[in-house]
DNA sequence: CAGGATCCCAACCGATACTG
DNA sequence: CAGTATCGGTTGGGATCCTG
């Protein structure tokens, strides 16, 4: 992809660039937890099992989104001293920075549901 | 999920309707390809062919995100009397609406590579 | 309780060949 | 040229069981 098919007037090198960081951006938030998560974790933190029963997403799949939310320093994780263990999970202040692109995305998703959809 | 996890206070019914929209944008944008097709696309129209090449997409996934971008009222197909028959593929007015979010994507994905990797 | 291991299924994607 | 068919690999996700 060049310049020319670029957003806006750009080198070929920045154009690259702006792609690739869309890119990061749904590697982020993309896919059929992230945001969900996100979504629950507002709220509040909650323990694992918690998350588990309010997203109903099984174990395994939840371990694995975490991690990548941790990785991706939207969430924190922190082990408490209860046996047996068990361990909360809270977003981080940067997962604030989410929001102007979560409002944009709902904003948009709305109005198309509403073109497109039974009204 | 609740009211009491929602993006702004509202009753569960609301709340319920934002996460939908939310997926709805998910669905229509996200995956490996509808952006980097759109991307070219705001070039100017382009020809099956010619969309293939530039933007490196084998034949049988092209079609499919193409149709599923024009059920979404983003793309317009366009068959010319040629022989043999070409078709050009060309953004909508209406892509224009995703302009706000993709900027946001952008904005956020490009502070947050800045922020986690090699700057 | 947290979360890894295993098994299995479904969706996605790429390459190639083929048809109108 | 446009697009479908076929096949095969990869990824993602669900269910269940198991261990610290």
């Amino acid at each position: 992809m060049n310049k020319d098919r670029c957003l806006k007037p750009a080198t070929d090198e920045e154009c690259k660039k702006a792609w690739l960081a869309l890119q990061d951006t749904l590697d982020v938030i993309g896919g059929k937890w992230k945001l969900v998560l996100i979504a629950i974790l507002r709220g509040g933190k909650l323990k694992f099992r918690e998350l588990s029963r309010e997203a109903e997403i099984s174990p395994r799949i939840l371990s694995k989104e975490l991690k990548d939310l941790e990785i991706n320093g939207l969430v924190t994780r922190t082990v408490l001293n209860t046996r047996p263990i068990s361990v909360e999970y809270e977003l981080t202040p940067y997962s604030q920075t989410l929001s102007e692109m979560i409002v944009s995305m709902h904003e948009w998703g709305k109005q198309h549901r509403q073109r497109f959809k039974e009204q």
